[in-house]
DNA sequence: CCGTAATGGACAG
DNA sequence: TGTCCCTTACGGT
C-alpha cells in the first residue's frame, strides 16, 4: 500500500540492482505469461516513477539504450515486490541487510552467510501468485497481488503520464520545471470547488499522494480538508506542494512516512495531552523498508488513524469522516 | 482462530 | 455503487 515516496524508492532499487543487465522474465503464477515474453531476454535500461506509477523500460541490446517496450506496474492496495540476492557486495548495498522491506513485503537476502560469493547462486522458489518474476544477475524481483501489471510502448507510456498531475518528487515535477508544477497544482486545485482533501486524492490533481500524506499535509497546513479548493488561498495551497515536496522526500530517503516534528511527539517533552481512558486503540502502521526505530509509528502522524485521540496540539479528539472513498482524519480545531 | 480494514485504482453498470 | 486484486496485521473471541 503505497504511495508514491515508496514508488521512487523502488524505482532507485530497480536502477540498482538491475539496469543494464539481461534479464529473465517470466510469470510463476502464468497470469503475465504473453507480457513476459515479450520482455524475457531484453536489457532493462530504465527504471522511473511518476506518482505511484513505476515504468520499467526495456531495449533488445545495450547499445540502442532507448527503450523500446515498458513494464507498467501499479501496486495498488496490496502489492508488493520481494527481492532476494546472492549476497554480493553491490547487491547487499543496494538491498540492505540483514532484512529490508520494499513495497510492502519482507525481504530476505536468499544467499549463505557468506557475502561475496553469488557464482552459484540460485533464486529462491517463488512465494504466492508470483504475477512477475525479473532475474537479473545478482538479484531477483517477484510481484504479487499488482493493480496494474502491463507492457506497453512508449507512445502508451506517454498517454498514461499525460493524464498524471505533477509529482513533487520528480526533479522538474513532471511539468518542465518545478515552479511550473507547483503552479500547476495551485491553478489545478484553485479552479474548482471540490473540497480540497478530495482533490489531494486525485492523481490527476497531484501524483503520488495517497491517503496518509494528505490527512498530514492537512494538517500541517491549518487546512479545513472539506474546504473547496476555490477558496482556499493560492498561498496555502503552494504551501502544502511545498511541504509536500519535503515530507515525500523525507519519505523516500527514511523508507516510511515521518510528519511530526520532534517537539510534537510524545517522547519529545511537549505538552501533549493524557490519552482519553478506556478507548479501544488501533495503532496505525505502515511501510517501512529502511531501518527501523528512529520515529516509531505511534510518534510519526498528527492525525492519520489517530480518531479519538487528542490533537498533539490543541488536545480536541481526533475526528473522521470518509471523503473520496476513504477515511479522512483530521483535527476540527486546529483545522478550522 | 476468525473477521476486517488497509498507504489504490481500474472497470462494469 | 460494487467488484476485483487476493496480502497482511491487527483486534476481538
Amino acid at each position: 500500500m503505497p504511495e508514491g515516496h515508496t514508488v521512487h524508492r523502488l524505482a532507485r532499487t530497480f536502477h540498482d540492482l538491475f539496469v543494464g543487465q539481461t534479464l529473465r522474465v517470466s510469470s510463476p503464477q502464468g497470469r503475465f505469461a504473453d507480457g513476459a515474453a515479450l520482455l524475457d531476454g531484453q536489457v532493462l535500461v530504465a527504471a522511473e516513477a511518476w506518482g505511484k506509477q513505476l515504468f520499467l523500460g526495456f531495449a533488445a541490446a545495450r547499445a540502442g539504450a532507448t527503450a523500446e517496450r515498458w513494464l507498467r506496474v501499479h501496486l495498488g492496495m496490496y502489492g508488493a515486490w520481494t527481492f532476494a540476492g546472492d549476497g554480493s557486495a553491490d547487491v547487499v548495498h543496494a538491498i540492505g541487510a540483514p532484512r529490508r522491506r520494499i513495497g510492502e513485503r519482507e525481504t530476505v537476502p536468499a544467499g549463505p552467510d557468506d557475502p561475496g560469493t553469488g557464482d552459484d547462486w540460485e533464486p529462491p522458489a517463488p512465494r504466492g501468485a508470483v504475477r512477475v518474476r525479473l532475474l537479473g544477475e545478482h538479484a531477483v524481483a517477484d510481484l504479487t497481488g499488482p493493480t496494474a501489471c502491463e507492457v506497453i510502448t512508449p507512445g502508451e507510456k506517454a498517454a498514461v503520464e499525460a493524464r498524471l498531475g505533477p509529482d513533487p518528487l520528480r526533479p522538474d515535477g513532471g511539468r518542465g520545471s518545478r515552479d511550473a508544477a507547483r503552479a500547476d497544482f495551485v491553478e489545478r486545485v484553485r479552479r474548482s470547488r471540490v473540497p480540497v482533501g478530495r482533490q489531494l486524492m486525485d492523481q490527476a490533481v497531484i501524483a503520488g499522494v495517497g491517503n496518509v500524506y494528505r490527512a498530514e499535509v492537512l494538517y500541517r497546513a491549518r487546512v479545513d480538508p472539506m474546504r473547496p479548493g476555490h477558496d482556499v488561498p493560492a498561498s496555502e495551497i503552494g504551501g502544502m506542494w511545498d511541504d509536500l515536496a519535503v515530507l515525500m522526500r523525507d519519505g523516500v530517503a527514511r523508507g516510511y512516512i515521518v510528519t511530526t516534528r520532534p517537539e510534537h511527539r510524545d517522547a519529545g517533552g511537549g505538552a501533549v495531552p493524557p490519552v482519553a481512558a478506556g478507548r479501544a486503540r488501533r495503532r496505525p502502521r505502515q511501510n517501512a523498508d529502511g531501518e527501523p526505530g528512529a520515529v516509531p509509528v505511534e510518534e510519526a502522524f498528527y492525525v492519520y488513524r489517530r480518531d479519538g485521540l487528542p490533537c498533539r496540539v490543541c488536545g480536541t479528539p481526533v475526528l473522521t469522516r470518509e471523503l473520496a472513498g476513504r477515511n479522512l482524519y483530521w483535527c476540527g480545531t486546529c483545522q478550522g
